[in-house]
DNA sequence: AAAATATATTAAAACGTTTCGATAAATCAA
DNA sequence: TTGATTTATCGAAACGTTTTAATATATTTT
């Protein structure tokens, strides 16, 4: 069947180790035998076995990406792309990915992910919202980990996070320049800390331009403590459209909130963007899609992927060192709901 | 460290041979024994390593699921449920599922996904209008794979497709039965069986009503040869709507066209469902968001995910065997665009 | 010229399982 | 009772790598 390392060590009259110290670029072998050998590997189209190797190294070579179920099932794509992301930076190397999602109520006794209960991974990548009873898990475990755009107030976590409070900021500073006065926010959940600084960014972009006075923002601002969702977005704007008629933009805590806000606007009759700018943030690809196109900040999900590998990799080479928070920059992008 | 298999048969003074009968389930071994094996694992909390028993059986335990880098960067959650469907079926047995995406311009030679490069898959599970060569490629090696919602025109493969026929004639039948006369397809590339049996379903249910007179189908189809999207949903209303303004039903080959569809619909100031009733497929999360509402034929996609692992498994266990196609049937599912 | 170091190669052990064949006791069929 | 079959257990080989320590030669340093 296929060819083995002693069938390689064979043919090219050198012993196993040989073949193995050119296979992992290791110690001295001489250039010639190292060239006969790697040839004669092409030649018979040599793949090393990735389980004897695994049992020899003693790793799995597995990492895990963990995704909470909710960001799987709904619109969002955003994880999928991190996903992705991840898989680009993987393929270089000899890591594969295992997918799995898990549920908000979650339990490690019960139903922790296969990989983590039969050992089958070096590292994991936490996307998004996770329960905190599997950060803990894995805390515990001592098992290599990195959160994806998601923070625990407390704690010290290794973390690739977006740039929220920055986009933000330059969303409203962007909205304030163009000459709107009134500008609304519409979120959901604080839970979510990207959410908490993405409302933090709004709110001192409009002190920076000495714009809060009274109840401003009270009478401009509309969360509710759940889950975002295109029907917040819609109800939110329908609410404060009633209690501030003045209002002249919005700045919404992502694309999904603010799809509803502009079918919301839309139905109140005023115009985007002419009388209502709206700026989501994320970029989802129904983003562009949408009637009028969405102006948004745009997260490179595919590089939040890769710098979350590249993060993990680092901690598995060097698991004692001390968590850091890699922050990945945004860009705004003006389509057709602002200008 | 970790309890090994050795650990555990010194402790139950029994061999390393009996150890693996119980955890096998094979082979003879007295019930007292087995549960004595049994309660020490558990008390040791062993964990059979994986590359061990793999390297010892011959088999990589994991599946490869490659899907066409376009459905996965693009607004289609489609094969994303299915994956996740396989993926909670894989739960329960010894499967991992390796993800990855390939371009559309693929060669065998340059960019096969490192899993098939390496042998490190005992089956494929191939998502959607993936690349011809990587399938021949798949025929050719012997490797055991499965296409989901794809067929080939001459070939004969093993097969999960949904009921595409069926599914579109009950959606025209539905809108014939609601007194609509004048019913409209828009659709994409017929390069993908699924959009042309969609259309066969169309047609034959107009012909059973005996609706075809003259140029009928000319007069009411628009299909262009692309991926099917949003945008050539609104060309396509448009264009038809001139063609013919009696139009009262739009028939779309998926979702994306169908949101596309009523875009262009209500920007002509018809409305939706009394002048025109719109029905889509496949049942996308954003469906249920839409504004209307989208009826829709609903696919059951965790369904197909779970029988294309149950046929795969199969497939592996009895390669030998004849190639099969399963079909899944879907549901109508009326929300607001049609009644 | 001797000692120290760098280069090149290897044999053998180790990694943790499964499985084959052997052995022996217990049960069954005649 | 004898022979055949079923039940129960085990030792050892096999799976394909990596790695350690040993050996030998070549090169550099003193």
């Amino acid at each position: 069947m296929a060819a083995t390392i002693k069938d390689i060590a064979k043919k090219a009259g050198v012993s196993m180790s040989t073949v193995s110290l050119v296979l992992n670029r290791k110690g001295y072998v001489a250039s010639e035998t190292k060239q006969r050998i790697l040839s004669i590997m092409q030649q018979m189209d040599y793949k090393p076995l990735r389980s004897a190797r695994k049992l020899a190294t003693q790793k799995t070579g597995n990492i895990g990406y963990i995704l909470w179920e909710g960001h799987f099932s709904e619109v969002e794509m955003f994880y999928s792309q991190v996903f992705l992301g991840m898989e680009y930076a993987a393929r270089k190397n000899d890591h594969y990915i295992l997918l799995t999602t898990v549920k908000e109520e979650f339990d490690p006794k019960e139903n922790l992910p296969r990989f983590l209960r039969y050992n089958d991974v070096d590292g994991v990548a936490l996307a998004g919202r996770v329960p905190h009873a599997l950060i803990e898990y894995l805390d515990n475990q001592q098992l290599p980990f990195v959160l994806i755009d998601y923070e625990l107030p407390g704690k010290n976590y290794n973390c690739v996070k977006i740039d929220n409070y920055n986009g933000a900021f330059r969303a409203v500073e962007n909205l304030i320049n163009a000459g709107r006065k009134q500008i609304a926010f519409v979120g959901g959940t604080f839970i979510h800390p990207s959410i908490k600084d993405r409302y933090r960014g709004y709110k001192e972009a409009l002190e920076k331009y000495n714009l809060i006075h009274n109840d401003y923002l009270k009478k401009n601002s509309y969360c509710e403590d759940v889950e975002t969702s295109r029907a917040i977005g819609e109800k939110g704007a329908t609410k404060l459209l009633k209690k501030n008629p003045a209002i002249d933009a919005v700045f919404c805590c992502n694309d999904t909130t603010a799809m509803g806000v502009i079918s919301g606007i839309q139905k109140s009759g005023k115009r985007i963007p002419q009388d209502i700018a709206v700026i989501g943030f994320d970029d989802i690809p129904p983003a562009k899609f949408n009637s009028p196109k969405l102006s948004t900040i745009q997260v490179p999900k595919l590089d939040i992927g890769k710098e979350a590998y590249k993060l993990l990799c680092e901690i598995m080479n060097n698991p004692s060192r001390a968590p850091q928070t890699r922050t990945i920059s945004v860009d705004l992008i003006v389509r057709e709901s602002s200008y």
